[in-house]
DNA sequence: GGTGATTCCACCATCGATGGTGCAACGCTT
DNA sequence: AAGCGTTGCACCATCGATGGTGGAATCACC
């Protein structure tokens, strides 16, 4: 059963007395184009088989300039959100034929051209660019090359995007948020939390966050009132107990900026006594199944990962270079009733 | 910036006035072994640089039969235990300037053979076969196409695995919600849920679960305290609708398989009145970080996901192809204090 | 100046699959 | 039987990088 060599077409070929463009003909599905017979192509078949032969792809793609790779990079896999964006890439891919190759690049502008430079010297197909913090250089480097590539979660500017819709699912949720909160009339005590500036979504979400604040309280927030204080629990958590400890008290309402910040602010309200959400209502940005079931409500939006990259795949597949649109991804909103 | 085709070594040689298999030597770093001067090296570079010239892998991974790739296959993305194996795999992988090649397989056999067949096709350096339903077949792919390649979180026969301490992890946890449950001479009421009997690692955390049962309590545990109702919320969700139904009370003990068997657990206690809680304590084999901070105190068993990943590499990098010898890495407990 | 040792690079076959092209062999027509 | 169209397969160049080998040019030294 031990091999030293992968058995090529030119083993089937001598095996089996035929030349190795007929095997190779036969065994890439091509064999009725160059009019090979049935017969001939049922024995290769067989003795391939019996050979264990396997398609060298490199040798194919070599040839064809087609890997059969499809590449996309993303901030991390150990995320929900980021981990369903795989999965759904995933059950695409296969149902193309392409085996799919998602790299995580730690939300590091250098190590995300790292990646894609190494993608490209893969040859892969195309390449998804997800929640990349510095997208166009990627899209140039994809572009010098010759990958089609879009932008996914984050747009970029020289490449079509599909993003979710950031300001949709930020303003619902502050919506919910203060319609919770009395008195209605103000806004103080509704914070956000979480995320970074230089990130667009992050950007959006506080946009909503503003604008919904001071449509409905007629009330413009104050500066403090927004804490993009990055990713990371720690982060997150430190921010919560420096807001209660400015203000003294538990605040109305938090919008958390993602399961993760959540994770750190959580680390806080879990200790608070149990009144003190009485009148405290919790949002956050992404969904977690536990996140429903909690001690207390939270709300959620949870992006449509699925549409997202079906979205992106269409747009690939459709091949329309067409400048760099943004198509816009409704999230769902799951608010408790109560 | 638009280009048709990629810039080759033969592009670079043509624009320096240089033979491409110079140029090929200065570019893969073999230049000083070729005894290339220096003042030629750097020119060459330059020009590469300027031409936006990047590294064919299939043509050098045909030449050299290295492709660079390293793959892994899993059940699943969206999973906090397997997505933390994915981003301890893709570190390892970058460390060792491999591009990691993560899919999973759905847990179905014949998945697991087709990605495997793919991945042997793109010519992977070396294997990693993750959770699999049925490994040992995916080994001997494996070692008739000459890939080195090993078991991770689920044991095979035909090659080196690295698992979890299931038993020793499954022990401390039934050892723990046993020393919580009341009365302390009867092992009824606590039960198993989660999992699949065809599972190995299932089977040994039943094993232990049993083993201990008995041991602390003097009881032999009935048949139908096991329930291994797959994973999937739904399943585990039905389970224990169906015990407490059957029982008519909530249970002593849960011994909760998985973070995804818990979704569903938790879909039926979290309605169920804070007093029910009182003589009641729950483990769940897998960590989630909100577990930690229900209205009930959860015991958790956390697999390291990054030692078993270390550990494999360290295995591989050995190349001790030395039979198929089971290694086994202790899983974190995270038990409450209170 | 001639001989030998270095230095530095070019030439060329090779990896495996692919597809354009060439060409026997066979069948059919008149 | 000659002419012509088909059928069915073999031949061969090619994709880009790699590394063994050959050899021109420069240098050292007697």
């Amino acid at each position: 059963m031990e091999m030293k060599r992968k058995t090529t077409i030119y083993d089937v070929a001598t095996a089996s007395g035929v030349s190795a463009s007929t095997v190779g003909a036969i065994l890439n599905g091509s064999w009725e184009k160059r009019r090979i017979s049935k017969d001939l192509a049922d024995r290769i078949v067989e003795v391939a088989g019996a050979l264990g032969y396997r398609q060298n792809r490199q040798a194919s793609a070599l040839r064809t300039q087609r890997s059969g790779l499809i590449g996309m990079i993303l901030p991390l896999h150990d995320n929900r959100y980021f981990s369903s964006l795989s999965q759904a890439f995933e059950a695409e891919a296969r149902a193309r034929n392409l085996c799919p190759i998602v790299v995580s690049t730690l939300r590091d502008p250098a190590e995300e051209k790292r990646t894609v430079a190494t993608l490209i010297s893969h040859n892969v197909d195309s390449l998804f660019i997800a929640g990349a913090t510095d997208p166009d250089p990627l899209s140039q480097m994809c572009t010098q090359a010759g990958i089609a590539h879009i932008n996914v979660d984050l747009p970029g500017s020289l490449a079509a995007s599909v993003v979710t819709n950031n300001y949709f699912g930020a303003s619902e949720l502050t919506r919910y948020l203060v319609g919770r909160s009395h008195p209605q009339g103000s806004c103080s005590g509704i914070h956000f939390i979480g995320g970074n500036k230089d990130d667009f979504n992050t950007l959006e979400r506080i946009r909503a966050f503003q604008d919904v604040l001071e449509a409905e309280t007629g009330c413009k927030p104050d500066p403090d009132q927004i804490n993009a204080c990055g990713y990371g629990p720690d982060a997150a958590e430190k921010a919560t107990r420096a807001l209660i400890a400015r203000s003294g008290a538990v605040p109305r309402a938090l919008f958390v900026n993602s399961t993760i910040a959540f994770e750190g602010v959580f680390r806080v309200l879990k200790d608070l006594p149990d009144d003190a959400f009485d009148h405290f209502s919790v949002g956050c940005f992404d969904w977690d199944p536990f996140l429903a079931h909690l001690h207390f409500p939270v709300a959620m939006v949870r992006q449509d990962a699925k549409m997202l990259i079906e979205t992106a795949f269409r747009i690939i597949d459709g091949d329309r270079t067409e400048g760099a649109a943004v198509t816009l991804i409704k999230p769902e909103l799951l608010f408790p009733s109560a």
